[in-house]
DNA sequence: CTGTATCCGCACCGATACTG
DNA sequence: CAGTATCGGTGCGGATACAG
């Protein structure tokens, strides 16, 4: 069953589109697991978004985090003590966006395994 | 405001899961908008999906449908006639997916130019 | 029209070392 | 603890040519 309207004009995707940046930073190798990581709850910190993230290196996260960061998606707030502490939370945009990669995320935990196995 | 459940134990997102895979897949830099452009109408043909998924090359066409077939969520009809007349189109699985990744690009369609402009 | 085959540059990414 | 800096390999992905 074909939903009613398109999302874009005649159904192209443009290239010149800002769409698509934005894109491409939400569904980078990282993105989404940071963005659902922070979803998760109010606050985490570096070390734990990389215990979360697994696999995750340091320079991926760091290039991830500013990224969604520079995007307004992710805010970073550093507490001025020794030992450094920072804490990383989702914006209100952020969240709205990460409101819908839940649902998409949980398909996938429950369809990845059938998907493999064909 | 923070959501009710997890999506995984102790929110870690584990590395050797089936899901990731299946999240490269959809996430991969042509996956979403090959989806989405077929979950716009019935079936689309090679050269259509050319259009809509503007900027990309044919091996990387090639290579997304193969992946999307592979995993079930693409379904390729090729009908025996010359010229050569392909039909794309997303199967149940694949529908089911597409629905969720249309509020994603909803979104991001809506926000991209206030994200990028920040 | 619907692809496949091949070449190859470059950006991505991991590993390692280092710093405030 | 929370990063930055740098190096180097690899594989992604674009371009081109070719084929059924």
């Amino acid at each position: 069953m074909k939903v009613s309207g398109s999302l874009v004009p005649d159904g192209v995707f443009p290239a010149n589109c800002p769409s698509r940046t934005v894109l491409d930073h939400v569904t980078s190798k990282w993105g989404v697991l940071v963005l659902l990581a922070l979803s998760e709850t109010e606050t985490l910190r570096w070390s734990e978004l990389r215990r979360r993230a697994e696999g995750v290196s340091e320079k991926m996260l760091a290039q991830t985090l500013r990224v969604l960061e520079s995007d307004g998606l992710v805010s970073r707030v550093a507490h001025p003590v020794v030992p450094p502490h920072v804490d990383y939370s989702l914006t209100k945009r952020g969240e709205e966006l990460a409101a819908l990669l839940r649902p998409l995320m949980s398909w996938i935990l429950d369809n990845a395994e059938d998907i493999l196995a064909s």
